[in-house]
DNA sequence: AAGGAAATCTATAAACTTATAGAAATTCTA
DNA sequence: TAGAATTTCTATAAGTTTATAGATTTCCTT
């Protein structure tokens, strides 16, 4: 069999693999991980139950995959956000936004990711756990590097500011898909302008 | 049957109707709803599984049980809040360290209202939605009212900065339980004062 | 201590779910 | 278009879980 050359890389398979990733992100967010069966899954694929198995080898690779590829996406631009060394007011504005776009093009992963990565049995959450320690430590560097330079109140702790922003990112995402007519633009610039210079007069 | 008068009043059916609740918030918190069986439940309560169908009608209704005893302190305390009518940071401080309390004293029940709420079937949530939007409204109270006397900026919009504080609360309970040595003085201070004045210099 | 009420137990049906094996259909390539 | 590789299907075993019915035990009152 000939690979054509030029065209895009992914063979027949690879986009099947990545529509049934997708399926299962979808009913994973729906239903949760236990609410959900492989017959949901593989309805959404318009297949039959039993041939859900060509493509993962049980239910539960079929979750780490989906959450393996969602947090891929967030990792990769908070590594580019941090190469940029743009000040941290900006930083946070970009982050807010982008996870924001993130939950209503990426819904699905996002949930997966945020509600269900503990459904991973804990002997086999070693990859995700690293993944998801690594996006805390892109935080905890952004933040640090802000002290450093003078842009953020040098006696806040990192580890909780970080907790504190990272629980801010999570809240949007608890009404976001309760709140379908959301301005993305106003929304982000809310939350910045609460994180950044807080709520007081 | 004589009541004893002056003891106290529950009964011998209540305290251990109580008791059941607590095994299933315990399982739940831990399981999650999908994850955990009635079996489960059945055996930290000492009874075999058949028998906890003498206390609920169903898995369901177990789960509807702890949430609706879950919320309940919670909205009882965010009341008494609001009639004292203190100042808008002081009530702030007061709301963190109430919910960081809780954490510690109830987790089971905050776990298991967070998490594992949107179990119940939509046409049984009712009395459940009805509670959460009354806390949700006691917070945009609380909030307007600040706007009001001036004690918070006037152009931040009530709804995204609930949204954006409720935010703040899930993410303390979100590492609560991961991070066991926790000052919550100090935890409840630097969350405060990201909120009221923000992260910025 | 007897009798009735409360609480728990035993046993099981009914339904559901995951995962597997081998057959069948489809698609690709030469 | 024939044969090979890929993909999907059928059928089912094995295990799990909820919920029920009726028997049994424990507890309380008199």
């Amino acid at each position: 069999m000939m690979e054509p050359v030029l065209a895009d890389k992914k063979s027949k398979y690879d986009q099947r693999y990545m529509a049934a990733v997708d399926a299962a992100a979808a009913v994973f967010a729906d239903k949760g991980y236990h609410g959900a069966g492989t017959l949901n899954i593989a309805e959404k694929l318009n297949i039959k139950q039993g041939s859900l198995y060509y493509y993962f080898p049980s239910k539960e690779a079929a979750l780490e995959a989906v959450c393996l590829e969602g947090v891929k996406y967030q990792l990769a631009y908070l590594e580019s956000l941090l190469r940029e060394e743009r000040p941290f007011a900006a930083t946070i504005r970009a982050i807010l936004h982008h996870t924001l776009t993130s939950l209503h093009d990426r819904a699905d992963y996002m949930i997966v990711f945020d509600d269900e990565r503990q459904c991973i049995p804990v002997e086999r959450r070693g990859r995700i756990r690293e993944q998801s320690s690594h996006y805390h430590k892109l935080l905890e560097q952004i933040f640090r590097r802000a002290q450093q330079r003078g842009e953020m109140k040098g006696h806040l702790d990192i580890y909780i500011s970080v907790r504190a922003f990272t629980g801010l990112l999570s809240s949007i995402s608890s009404w976001y898909h309760t709140q379908q007519d959301i301005d993305v633009e106003a929304v982000a610039e809310q939350y910045s302008e609460v994180f950044l210079g807080g709520s007081c007069v």
